[in-house]
DNA sequence: GAGACAGTATAAATTTTTCTTATAATGCGC
DNA sequence: GCGCATTATAAGAAAAATTTATACTGTCTC
């Protein structure tokens, strides 16, 4: 097809993986039931459209490159996802799952899974968390490898959801307790520029949004470290370096107001996180709700009083959603 | 090609993506600079290999079907894989990059998190770590994504890497106070069965381990909730439920003596979990080296002691490896 | 409600890609 | 060096994909 200028396509990967394990071409082509000079034309061809040689072909029997050790490695884990994938989207059609998985943002990993575990004990027969990074919850979310989702809404366009926000707060400033916080912009962006900048990994909401915060006030920050975690951050800047996080994530890094490091409102428009409980549409009843009523209230009450002593100065900036 | 039974190509999907991005078949094929049957007639036979239509063909423009909308949310994923691959392969013969990413295991994380930092500050220009779960670090290792990993040793069967030990340290059951801990498997089985099983999760290389062993000794317990993080484990072992973890693990999740928790030995052959260092072979000089002696230190100086204290039963089964 | 226009489906023809057949060159064990 | 298995490559055949032609359908405007 003239369509597709794509590097490879799948069933080159399928007669690749096939020599790999069977050791030759020749071999491959008997286990394909196919004849030994497609394969060698499908090998020559792949190698030709990826610009590098996959074999070497000086040895018997035939040794893999760098290159296609690496290949090796990718081809098994893209044909299973497009299996994978292809049975998800059939089994959308046989409806629900007798189980509950859920992806929580790690920031409220700590705050919240007592209450969470307790919370399902009687209402689901099984629960998987999966905590960290809920970049790709979306999809995960869309093709039923969990049910649900409490972090930051990333998925405004998607149709098909059911969203409760839960909590807002504001990102603010981290910085050794001997420095001067910055009062504008431009303060700010020299700030930044004297110390190490220790930032959210990119692969996380919470780091793209400050990523774009920052790009937007035209301030570009080259950073020292980046870390997946807020205690990443946290410990770090302790040590070095100055960040920008919120008080949920400071919370669940353990800080500590004698800790050395102090907090302040940037010096910009409002810029807020907002955390969300996402579900599928019309799937679990009222159990959503539920869901969402019981971890307002008990951020509410056991949440929103440890982040007000922690925090002081931004109380009034942190709420509850409703 | 008869060779590959595959219920899709790449090339379908991205004919599949452009008519999302253009509202219409024929707008796809416009853009493609194809012909609109060309479209028309690769959607209808990637849909009749799904065996799911992905398109309602009764509005204008036309709408995605539930089924259409996670392909749709896949494919972007697919094929930026894909071409990620064929760059990153390309990429191998350019030689090393300039920067190091690191992938930490969970339990490591806090121990370790700001030794790390502080090795990297003179050492490397700019650091990333990707912590939590390693399962997918073999490749991403392989592939350049990531440089060096610090976890469970998952790659015995790569060649191409170097290793060094770096920790051992036994598996342990953990459980209610008011419990009276199993002496043999038997005692094991009808514990487990008893009560609430909190296991980590299958994603990770601990889990997988506990479940291994778990097989081993023909136990099958009904998991009744299952967690990325130690924390989680922990947390809901506080609540109710037993679980299999390590003394890093429990560290890690700020384990007390008070918590109404205690740890016993499985009573059963020797389990432990071993933590390693990984980097490709010879692309870091002496580093790699100056890490893993830095990692050893910093575990006997800091980390051995603060788990003798907790854990003062188990100190014998700890070992820092050289 | 009718007409115009754009879009979709489908059959047949054409083009492109992939596979097979045939054969020369090469690796490796004895 | 010989024999056997493997790999590469050219040419022909088969399969797949695209184009051309045309009928059908959705939607907007009058």
């Amino acid at each position: 097809m003239a369509i597709a200028d794509l590097p490879f396509d799948l069933s080159s990967l399928t007669v690749f993986l096939a020599v790999c394990d069977n050791g030759s071409m020749a071999a491959a082509a008997r286990a394909l039931k196919v004849t030994q000079p497609a394969i060698s034309q499908t090998i020559a061809d792949l190698e030709n459209r990826l610009g590098t040689t996959l074999f070497d072909r000086n040895v018997r029997p035939l040794a893999l490159t760098p290159s296609g050790t690496v290949l090796r490695q990718y081809a098994q884990g893209m044909l299973a996802e497009v299996r994978l994938v292809a049975t998800g989207i059939q089994k959308m059609r046989l409806g629900r799952v007798p189980q509950l998985r859920m992806g929580v943002v790690d920031s409220l990993a700590r705050a919240l899974s007592t209450s969470i575990s307790d919370f399902m004990y009687e209402r689901v027969g099984r629960l998987i968390v999966h905590a960290g990074l809920t970049e790709t919850h979306a999809t995960a979310l869309l093709t039923r490898q969990i049910d649900c989702v409490i972090g930051v809404d990333e998925m405004e366009d998607v149709s098909g959801l059911e969203r409760w926000p839960l909590f807002e707060e504001p990102y603010l400033l981290l910085y050794p307790e001997q420095e001067t916080p910055p009062r504008d912009t431009q303060e700010l962006r020299d700030f930044l520029g004297r110390q190490p900048f220790i930032r959210f990994s990119q692969r996380s909401r919470t780091g793209a949004e400050i990523e774009r915060f920052l790009r937007r006030l035209r301030i570009d920050v080259p950073f020292q470290q980046e870390f997946d975690l807020p205690y990443g951050v946290y410990a770090t800047c302790r040590n070095r370096g100055v960040a920008i996080t919120t008080p949920l994530c400071l919370y669940e890094a353990g800080y500590t107001q004698d800790c050395g490091l102090l907090c302040h409102p940037l010096p910009a428009p409002a810029f807020h996180r907002r955390l969300t409980l996402v579900v599928r549409r019309r799937e679990f009843g009222r159990f959503p709700l539920d869901l969402a009523l019981f971890l307002r209230e008990q951020l509410k009450q056991e949440v929103m009083p440890a982040l007000g002593t922690l925090f002081p100065a931004f109380v009034q900036q942190m709420r509850v959603l409703n």
